[in-house]
DNA sequence: GATTTAATAT
DNA sequence: AATATTAAAT
């Protein structure tokens, strides 16, 4: 086997097991640099919407690519108005969180970017979220009840909420319940109407799905450029900026535009990116093994 | 008034 | 597709 076909087959074993990052030793600072370049230009993407150009009444939208477009800003308040109503915030403090939630686009100067903290669902989440329900059991799945019975510092009830919503839904927010919950819920009980509310969601098919959602998301596409870069990213949800984060444990982190204030008891927020580079540096560096790859995994 | 839920927005 | 957010229902 030719030293690179060897490399190849390190390579794919390694993303099949779920690596969503491999790397080749030894970690150079141009490398660090990149990859740090690519979480930099997917935060940038994803906030570059919200840009508003204060003199046309278009919203701008900078980039290299030509494919953007230019949205019209009176339409858009219009809609904004029709969902909100006139005095909607746009500054929204989430409960018991000291996070900052923005909402929508609209605000007189770009000062600030809006960011919208999404949880995500990772595998020991769910499965905490699953044990939980289970323990419940039916009837007893309120979104508040769980999030206390799970007990994971911030997260809320409302992102239960949602979650729970998907799961009795079968994996989906599609709108029709199941025919069978209607005719399930008047004839079985109906003296209290208990089983309207804290419906359990069914367990095993979300297991299921998620096992499959986690395996296929995580095979990465081997780039047949070699040498070009030692990243292969599949897509941003699964492999970008979120899986970064996760690597150094950050919870969130804000916009490049908006500014430091570092938390108490968390690390830098706003990401200052030389701290970002050594810290990168220095975490991979100081990865066990001696193999030509390293690669690990984000979701354990 | 608080929570749950369905529906909808992002 | 996944999550957040709203608004109606309880």
């Amino acid at each position: 086997m030719k030293e690179e076909e060897a490399d190849d087959a390190i390579l794919l074993q390694a993303l099949d097991n779920g690596a969503f990052l491999v790397v080749k030793k030894k970690l150079t600072n141009d490398f660090v640099i990149n990859a740090r370049q690519h979480v930099i230009r997917e935060r940038i993407h994803k906030f570059r919407k919200f840009r508003i150009s204060s003199k046309s009444e278009t919203k701008e939208v900078e980039s290299e690519s030509p494919s953007y477009k230019k949205i019209n800003v009176t339409a858009e308040r219009k809609k904004v108005r029709k969902c909100y109503g006139n005095g909607f915030p746009d500054v929204e403090f989430r409960e018991k969180e000291r996070v900052c939630v923005k909402r929508s686009a609209y605000t007189k100067r770009n000062v600030c970017d809006k960011k919208v903290i999404c949880v995500e669902w990772t595998k020991e989440l769910h499965f905490k979220f699953l044990s939980v329900v289970q323990e419940l059991g039916e009837g007893n799945c309120y979104p508040k009840t769980i999030l206390d019975a799970m007990g994971v510092p911030g997260l809320t009830r409302m992102q239960v909420a949602s979650h729970l919503q998907k799961c009795r839904n079968g994996w989906t927010r599609k709108r029709g319940i199941p025919s069978s919950s209607n005719s399930d819920k008047i004839s079985s009980d109906d003296s209290k109407g208990i089983f309207k509310f804290g419906r359990m969601p069914v367990v095993a098919t979300h297991v299921e799905n998620l096992e499959d959602s986690i395996t296929s998301t995580h095979h990465a596409t081997l780039s047949k450029s070699r040498g070009k870069m030692d990243v292969n990213f599949k897509n941003n949800q699964y492999f970008g900026e979120s899986s970064l984060m996760n690597i150094f444990e950050l919870e969130n982190f804000e916009p490049i535009s908006s500014l430091p204030s570092t938390q108490h008891g968390f690390i830098h927020h706003n990401f200052p990116p030389k701290q970002a580079s050594d810290d990168l540096f220095d975490f991979m560096n100081g990865m066990e093994g001696d193999e030509t790859f390293l690669a690990f995994n984000s979701i354990q």
